[in-house]
RNA sequence: CGCGGGGUGGAGCAGUCCGGUAGCUCAUCGGGCUCAUAACCCGAAGGUCGUGAGGUUCAAAUCCCACCCCCGCAA
């Protein structure tokens, strides 16, 4: 099938792979270039690296629903559309352009966790399941019916990085068995219902600030949502020091107050005060290191009696 | 030329501004103490201070120059 893939970055590049090796044939769309990194160079997104590596056609419209867009997306002339973390929403002009429509590929069990980070909030609110579903866009947000979805447990120390790379996975299964439903006629559109559904925002830096004051359970849960990005950190002064792996204890807190570092030795680790009980930092990084277990921190750097705000 | 931090015994750091024969914590090895210990005491080994038979100097980890590598901000 001809087929326009719109989509950015990693999560995007395992259901890419999976069309190629179907046989379809593939354009690709995704967002321009963008100043990133040291040196501000001009980084390519992880779907036209891929995109390139297999020779595909690539197009990087600033938007999509543009004229130019439009334009472009028309001369593809696709029969069926597929998104995955596009980051962009598709106006009516577009999505009418592909015969089988346009498949968005999210990752989450719709209609929850709609929106732009759905793996990472489903870790910070705790979810023991989370999955990935298809669905046929509309206009809306990660509003249209749904097609199929498949769930999976998320492990209690799961980062958000490795449940997208998992999710990632399963979605390309997923979006195959779509496919192959739609281009058959067996789908079953399925419509969302409203009651249900959540959203979650884009994260934002900010959202890596560790709150002590609230469980050691929720401290655990934001450390794993938030890594690799933006990441966890708790400032010591005018320091922001960079928390990458927590882990779940049972040491008490006592009399101490949340964000007390209660042991910090290069023996035993670092256990930090929380609302209720304490966390063992099991992997952290100071300002101008590189990220390293805590025992290893804090030979060099002295935690004792620091209060994290 | 986007801004900034850093490369010092196996690990993590101090020392660099105000040049003068390298220090701390942990680990390692040997010995001791203890019913016992992620405990404690005594002792030892281990370093071309990122690279340059570079520059300045009587003398450079420390000042100057060039290059390599790592990290944060920012996206």
């Amino acid at each position: 099938m001809r087929i326009s893939f719109l989509g950015t970055p990693d999560f995007a590049v395992p259901s890419l792979k999976m069309l190629v090796e179907d046989g379809h044939e593939i354009c690709v769309f995704t967002q321009p270039d963008r100043p990133k990194g040291r040196g501000y160079e001009l980084a390519a997104s992880a779907v036209k690296q891929a995109a390139q590596e297999y020779g595909l056609p690539v197009y990087q419209p600033q938007k999509i629903s543009s004229p130019e867009g439009i334009a472009l997306l028309r001369e593809a002339d696709p029969e069926m559309m597929v998104t995955a973390a596009w980051g962009q929403l598709l106006s009516k002009e577009a999505l009418a352009i592909p015969r089988y429509g346009c498949v968005n590929v999210h990752g989450s069990l719709l209609p929850k966790y709609r929106g732009a980070a759905p793996v990472q909030c489903a870790i910070i609110n705790g979810e023991a399941q989370t999955g990935v579903t298809t669905m046929l866009t509309d206009v809306g947000l990660d509003t249209g019916d749904i097609l199929l979805s498949r769930s999976t447990p998320i492990g209690e120390d799961e980062t958000a990085g490795e449940l997208l790379t998992r999710l990632a996975g399963i979605g390309a299964e997923v979006l195959r068995e779509t496919i192959e439903a739609l281009r058959k006629g067996t789908i079953i559109r399925t419509p969302q219902d409203p009651a249900q559904a959540t959203r979650c925002a884009q994260l934002k830096k900010e959202d890596g600030h560790i709150d002590f004051l609230k469980s050691a359970l929720s401290v655990h849960n934001i450390v794993r949502g938030v890594n690799p990005w933006p990441g966890a950190y708790a400032i010591n002064g005018g320091e922001t020091i960079k928390i990458w792996r927590t882990r779940k204890c049972d040491l008490e807190k006592g009399s101490a107050l949340p964000g007390d570092c209660v042991i910090a030795d290069p023996k035993q680790g670092l256990f930090v005060a929380c609302g209720d009980g304490c966390v063992e930092v099991l992997e952290m990084q100071f300002p101008g290191s590189k990220r390293m277990d805590a025992k290893s921190a804090l030979r060099g750097h002295s935690l004792s009696g620091v209060r994290f705000s």
